[in-house]
DNA sequence: GCCCTTATGTAGCAACTGCTACACTTGTGC
DNA sequence: GCACAAGTGTAGCAGTTGCTACATAAGGGC
């Protein structure tokens, strides 16, 4: 690895560390170098402009997301669905999540508004969740995409609503979801 | 009501039409009194500082978001629960609620980043909605609360998937819903 | 007529924004 | 040894931010 690329990839090391903390909407150039121990004007140089850093951010904090998934979960194939709805809920809002959460729906508005970056992240994310969930779900379902979908939104609609502090709803939501098993 | 009241109110309701289209994360002072036909400075003799502004703004559209709902469905209390889940979410996703989402997602975000206002808001919407759930939903149900929660953490998934444009995802997962009925 | 509250315009401050100009030092290929 | 590209520090520009100081009306109670 260059020396350049190397740079790069610590300064998004830290710059990560510090969009976790202060959120990614107001990020401004001179914090994040001071985050990073460089200037903005070495920012610019090594990302062109704001956007460019900003975008190779948002691929590194998507890959980082991605990257709690893995070996996470013991395969849910045994387990009945509300049992693997369970597990997986136990996780994706549990603390290894919570870092990335507030990030998330910085992701989520500014994709909402329209942004590209943003909204290619959101769904690089979403596609790699769903990818999960699928290939972890137990065995023997009539309908095995459906119910990976379904459980997605689920859990995504579950973690908005810890996000703003309505737990208690997603509690019984999920409690409720297959009660039909 | 005095004039005073009535410049709040008429400020406010210009305010909420800009804020929807341009955001309440990056929102300031300047653009915002233009917007209302004002100063900075009235603003802030009005509402205190920016924060009264915004926490003012909150209140005013989280009411006109709730307003929404009313006399927007059927009572559904004649249709199964599937059918009943097609028409919520016909609704929640549809262009009635469109203006609202993007700046959702703002509140959430900004909830989700531990502001008081902003959370608060975000629940008061919530229990409003569960409300309207409850109370249109179809009778007969075994636990009608935990179906109505189930029900709202659903459509929040879904309408948070549209927001990155996942919509794909969301549409399998309603259908899957109550797939037992 | 006078006073005092309410309301408003103008100007400006200090901080911060993204970004640039310019000068300087390295390391590398030849 | 030298040219040239890569990398970096300093200074600054023009614009925006939330907010304040100061002056000035306008209206109502006495």
């Amino acid at each position: 690895m260059s020396k350049a690329a190397l740079d790069r990839q610590s300064m998004l090391t830290a710059m990560a560390a510090h969009v976790m903390l202060n959120g990614l909407a107001n990020a401004s150039l001179r914090p994040l170098a001071k985050a990073a121990g460089t200037s903005d004007r070495m920012l610019i140089y090594h990302f062109g402009n704001k956007e460019g850093v900003i975008a190779a951010l948002l691929d590194f904090l998507a890959e980082a997301y991605i990257g709690t998934l893995d070996n996470v979960l013991p395969d849910g194939r045994q387990l009945s669905r509300a049992e693997y709805l369970d597990q997986l809920s136990r996780h994706t809002r549990g603390p290894a999540f919570q870092p990335y959460a507030a990030l998330w729906w910085d992701i989520v508005s500014g994709a909402a508004r329209g942004n590209a970056s943003y909204r290619e992240s959101a769904g690089r994310v979403m596609a790699k969740m769903l990818a999960f969930v699928e290939s972890h779900a137990p065995v023997g379902d009539a309908d095995p995409a459906a119910t990976a979908r379904f459980m997605l939104t689920l859990i995504e609609g579950a973690q908005m609503l810890d996000a703003i502090g309505c737990s208690d709803i997603a509690d019984l939501a999920l409690a409720r979801a297959f009660c039909a098993d």
